[in-house]
DNA sequence: TCAATTAACGAAAGCGCTTTCGGTAAAGAG
DNA sequence: CTCTTTACCGAAAGCGCTTTCGTTAATTGA
């Protein structure tokens, strides 16, 4: 690979002058820069990173930790849709994604120790355990940092508005008639899954509905199974709902599929709504009527976010909530 | 942060030792080995990436190239699990995964370039044009590169057995006793829309069906939307199939949309066998028969040849065909 | 006991780039 | 015509690490 020296013995002019016309400085003629900038094109130079940042500081590299209980890592699809947008987003800034691991050279560090190592400009984190001690260290450094999907952090953080989501979801189950409402919830360990809760409970209180016994049922991580079996509780109630606000749309799948198994119809004898609208939403039977979370908001104001403190140098402390949208399809009706 | 001279200053040796000290040289003896590492344990030292890459010309990252028709990015599924397979096997020999972009500091370059820029030790692209000139430009560089879903390239190819795969879609549903049995392909362009072609016709010529007129049907780019057009124009066909092969569970997805719109049941009036089982495929209705792709070992197979590369530091051109498997559920049924 | 090994360490150059600080020549001011 | 600006360029140090090659001291062999 051709470098600065090479470009600079070619033009005749010394390396300083060569850096200089690169980063446009002011204090090189239109002149030789030009001879430059065409040396450089013949030689297809091109610069260094490495070098680059050891000399400047700055990496133009964004640190990626991502990390959700059920191990599927870049499988999960709303996470990805929101690193997706959030990479097009840096991406238009000049910043590459680094997806780093634990393992250095098989020695095992932290992330935190890795991002340092890679010296990244910033961090991003969807991790949905709140207390990850992982996560807190990131927190605690200097390095700025956004979380996504967390709610009360000392950092900069961008959620989705989770109470909004409950809420418009036992509202508009509510206007089908129904007051016999069952939350099936996302772990309250989570801020997602316990901003939920908070939503449901709200909105069954101002619509002074009462929350039975057995019908705020813990889903725990969102996963298809859990929410199978949440369901399948809730179908032993004496008093089975006729509606249920689940906290994530894989879990609203396992409950359909637990309602059927039952050999009950949905939405025809139960409602269910989820929350997320990842693509599968729109292609089963019925097809899910669900909060959806606009991941595309979401990756571009943590974009946003981030680069403002990068570009700061500071960390700053605030918090981005984004609203949700209900989106109508099959899987509710109104009560019989 | 610390870096090797203030660790130096601490014991006393020179940077030159320590540094030996932290790379295993054999010219240190143990007793200044331990203290060196005492020292880099009580300063929290770690080496500094850029400083090390630009000394050792060795990066430990692997670029990423990730590119599809539909645009969806890390969003798509198929891909996506590719990656996560391929990331999880990178990690564990150190490497760290970095997404490019064309954009360097509002440069327009070409990826070939922006990984050269960052010195990535390794290139892994999925991408499902084979004729995509940057694609083609990465393959001729000198960078090791492993290259998916493609499978005649000058370079290390992992891509699925799509010819066995149609086949095995095909005689399944022969085995059903379907004789009309038409194929919803991927555009020949892509290396496995052509398989899959080859292998519908292979299998079909060994059955001695024929195959009528209309029955191959171009759907383009695997999306959903693309499915439904080539269905409608299937369900159109004065003789229609009794069975369809297609070549994408998107596709599949918006097949199966066309025939209920136009009131058939899947699989009771036609049977459909998707190709690919995203996740989606298990939890539609009906649940999707279709050809597994093992992504794990896509990935795992493509890390290891990327891998050999790097440590032989030469490119090799061999190519990887991995198995495909026949998932069975409720989409196709015995001909009537 | 003396020469020849071997063990342990360090000086210094180099990786490719940026940036400060000076210096020179040309332009402008008076 | 002299003095001050301004425009343009380069020397050199520095970023943090690796690696070659010497050097010195300790060890071995005879």
């Amino acid at each position: 690979m051709a470098t600065i020296y090479d470009i600079a013995k070619k033009t005749g002019f010394s390396t300083t002058t060569v850096s200089k016309a690169l980063n446009n400085y002011s204090d090189v003629s239109e002149k030789t820069k030009q001879k430059i900038l065409q040396a450089v094109e013949e030689m297809g130079y091109l610069p260094n990173a490495h070098a680059q940042s050891l000399s400047t500081k700055k990496s133009w590299t964004i640190g990626v930790m991502f990390s959700e209980s059920n191990e599927v890592g870049m499988k999960h699809p709303f996470f990805s849709a929101i690193i997706e947008s959030f990479r097009k987003n840096a991406e238009r800034e000049g910043y590459d994604l680094i997806f780093a691991s634990r393992n250095l050279r098989n020695r095992d560090i932290s992330y935190l120790e890795h991002f340092s190592y890679r010296a990244v400009d910033g961090i991003v984190v969807i991790c949905s355990d709140p207390q990850d001690p992982q996560v807190q260290e990131m927190i605690n450094s200097t390095i700025p940092i956004v979380v996504i999907d967390m709610n009360k952090q000392n950092c900069s953080l961008v959620f989705s508005d989770n109470i909004e989501g409950g809420k418009l979801a036992v509202n508009y189950l509510h206007s089908l008639g129904h007051t016999k409402i069952a939350h099936i919830a996302g772990d309250a360990l989570t801020d997602a899954g316990a901003e939920r809760i908070k939503g449901f409970k709200k909105a069954m209180d101002e619509l002074e509905l009462p929350i039975q016994d057995g019908y705020l049922i813990n889903g725990g991580l969102f996963s298809i199974d859990e929410g199978r079996v949440a369901m399948e509780k809730l179908l032993m109630l004496e008093d089975v709902p006729s509606a249920v606000f689940v906290a994530g749309d894989h879990m609203a799948i396992g409950a359909i599929e637990a309602i059927k198994e039952k050999g009950l119809c949905v939405p025809e004898d139960i409602s269910i709504i989820g929350y997320d609208d990842i693509e599968m939403a729109a292609y089963i039977t019925p097809k899910l009527t669900t909060i959806k979370q606009d991941t595309d908001m979401i990756g571009y104001q943590a974009a946003k976010l981030l680069m403002k403190q990068i570009i700061q140098k500071k960390k700053l402390i605030t918090s981005k909530r984004i609203p949700v949208e209900l989106i109508i399809r099959e899987s509710c009706a109104p009560k019989k």
